[in-house]
RNA sequence: GGCGCUAUCGUCUAGGGGUUAGGACGUGAGAUUCUCAAUCUUAAAACCCGGGUUCGAUUCCCGGUAGCGCUACCA
């Protein structure tokens, strides 16, 4: 009862047949929660059988991918470095009559499901049946075939587990097709061994459970399509004679058109580095795709990793699928977006200035990191995004504004169409005397521009955006007094000048 | 076709035999403000359908439907 079980030990196993996908990336992080959460230890393994479809640009964008969503594992390994294994297990279970090698042809796809039309298929009897003898003939003779588990058949036996997520499920074994362990290894002459009774490539099932088995895996967590093959996994278990790790499944991620994300379909949106390149930050994609399929169950969604780490259980997994939503026009889900402004304004001015460093990098901005630093206070409750720094900042680092609508410098009030030229004049003039003789702190600024504003019998508004526009080159702008300190005075009386020109000109 | 999984606002979800079915995002309205944003208040918005069990079902059971998954050498 009080038995202390030992540490879980948890694998994630992507394949590297292309960039880390978001579904990819949250099995990741449930795969992290749990064993963090249960002081485990994390697995990062690289299920690469699949020769003609696994390349190294991949698995360099796997890394890359993972690298930034700033969690860590613990053992790292490369399912091709394991071959061996894999086909010496193969050779063990077929030596204990548990599997059965299978000349067939292997037939390339075609995509009519003709041969499956009228119930599965489970079996080809002239193959399972045959005697060893004729089996090893054949071999020998270096004739190519796969092989395949022979499932229990005719014996009423009913293969169970309890799922951590789906509960208990069970399935009659007479209902399990005889799987491949084994590809084929083609045509003879391209087998450079001697004997070469054993080189056909591991399959999926049997390369997974084999080293799964062998890493001594005591949880498996991964994508609700593995939920049946998971019958085909306790199988080979059994085989090896090694005891079967707990499962739990997890409900997918869906498009907004229901089916499963995929790169064809849906574009580069299943991938993880177009939210970081938009400028997520890697909590709030973690934060989001952690709310995909499970939750807290405490009314709240805005979570930092410590929390979701002490928080995450099996058991607040939901099991539906989950839709992100997304549109053409709109790539990410708007709840993403919201968690992500939310983890901005969370984070520390100078932290946020660092992340903020590379998007104005990349626009051509280099200020110091003073100066981004004090940039940031005034724009970051007004961007969602990182790379939203640039459009909301960058009058604060261009050398000239660009070119902007010399009538959004004149105010209009509600109803009209034609502002007051000469009165916005009067407001720039009066407002760059005022600058030219005003000390640049907050207080000071705030009292010498209202005082301006009621000399000239206006309000703060008409007074304020003549001069916003003027230094900002846009009508939307972060408050006016700090935006002003941080341009400084000189810039500022600069820029008015030109704004007056430029009305001059207008009139 | 066979087998399996799933079904609560548009989306993510909480809940569970008797509730005003809760929260969040998004959307509408209002407040505040020097613009924008943020913030606050507020509104609209859901238990797939049909049977059964029950005094009572959105909740339990069965069936249907729909979506998804697996289904002869992808993972």
């Amino acid at each position: 009862m009080t038995s202390v079980s030992a540490p879980p030990r948890v694998r994630f196993a992507p394949s590297p047949t292309g960039f880390l996908h978001v579904g990819s990336a949250r099995t990741f992080i449930f795969n992290w929660l749990y064993t963090r959460h249960n002081h485990g230890v994390m697995v990062l393994r690289l299920d690469d059988t699949d020769v003609e479809r696994n390349t190294d640009a991949s698995v360099q964008s796997i890394f890359e991918g993972l690298r930034w969503l700033g969690l860590d594992w613990d053992e790292e390994y490369k399912q091709s470095e394991r071959l061996d294994l894999h086909r010496k297990a193969a050779e063990a279970i077929f030596a204990r009559g548990l599997a059965y090698r299978d000349f067939t042809p292997a037939h390339v796809d075609d995509d009519s499901p003709s041969a499956s039309a009228h119930g599965a298929w489970l079996f080809n009897p002239g193959m399972r049946e045959m005697s060893r003898e004729e089996s090893d003939r054949r071999a020998a003779a270096g004739e190519p075939f796969a092989l395949r588990y022979r499932v229990p058949r005719g014996e009423g036996r009913i293969l169970h587990f309890v799922d951590g997520v789906y509960g208990a499920q069970s399935r009659p074994a007479d209902e399990v097709e005889d799987f491949a362990l084994l590809r084929s290894a083609g045509a003879p002459k391209d087998r450079s061994s001697s004997l070469g009774l054993w080189d056909g490539m591991p399959t999926y099932h049997l390369a997974s459970c084999v080293d799964d088995a062998d890493l001594a895996i005591s949880h498996i967590i991964r994508g609700q399509d593995h939920l049946t093959n998971t019958y085909k996994h306790l199988l080979i278990f059994e085989a090896l004679g090694a005891p079967a790790p707990h499962f739990a499944h997890l409900p997918l991620l869906v498009a907004p058109d229901g089916a499963k994300l995929s790169k064809r379909k849906h574009g580069p949106v299943v991938s993880v580095t177009t939210y970081r390149d938009a400028g997520f930050l890697p909590q709030a994609f973690v934060n989001f795709l952690c709310l995909l399929g499970w939750s807290p169950k405490n009314d709240r969604d805005f979570l930092v990793l410590d929390e979701i780490r002490e928080l995450f259980t099996l058991e607040g997994i939901h099991r539906a699928n989950a839709v992100v939503n997304f549109t053409e026009e709109d790539p990410f889900d708007a709840k993403a977006v919201w968690l992500n402004a939310e983890h901005i304004r969370a984070l520390p001015v100078d932290e946020l200035s660092r992340c903020l460093t590379p998007f104005l990098a990349q626009a051509g901005f280099n200020p110091k990191p003073e100066k981004i630093a004090a940039v940031v206070p005034l724009i970051r409750e007004r961007i969602k995004l990182l790379r939203d720094a640039v459009p909301a900042a960058d009058f604060f680092f261009v050398p000239e504004l660009a070119p902007y609508d010399p009538a959004e410098l004149i105010p209009l009030k509600k109803g009209e169409t034609t502002g007051d030229a000469a009165l916005a004049l009067r407001v720039l003039k009066t407002a760059r005397e005022v600058l030219a003789a005003t000390p640049f702190d907050h207080d000071s600024l705030d009292r010498a521009l209202r005082e301006a504003a009621a000399s000239l019998g206006l309000k703060a508004g008409p007074m304020f955006q003549p001069v916003r526009v003027a230094v900002c080159g846009r009508k939307n702008a972060p408050p006016l007094f700090e935006t002003l300190m941080v341009l400084g005075r000189e810039v500022c009386l600069e820029r008015i000048a030109q704004a007056i020109v430029l009305l001059q000109s207008l009139a």
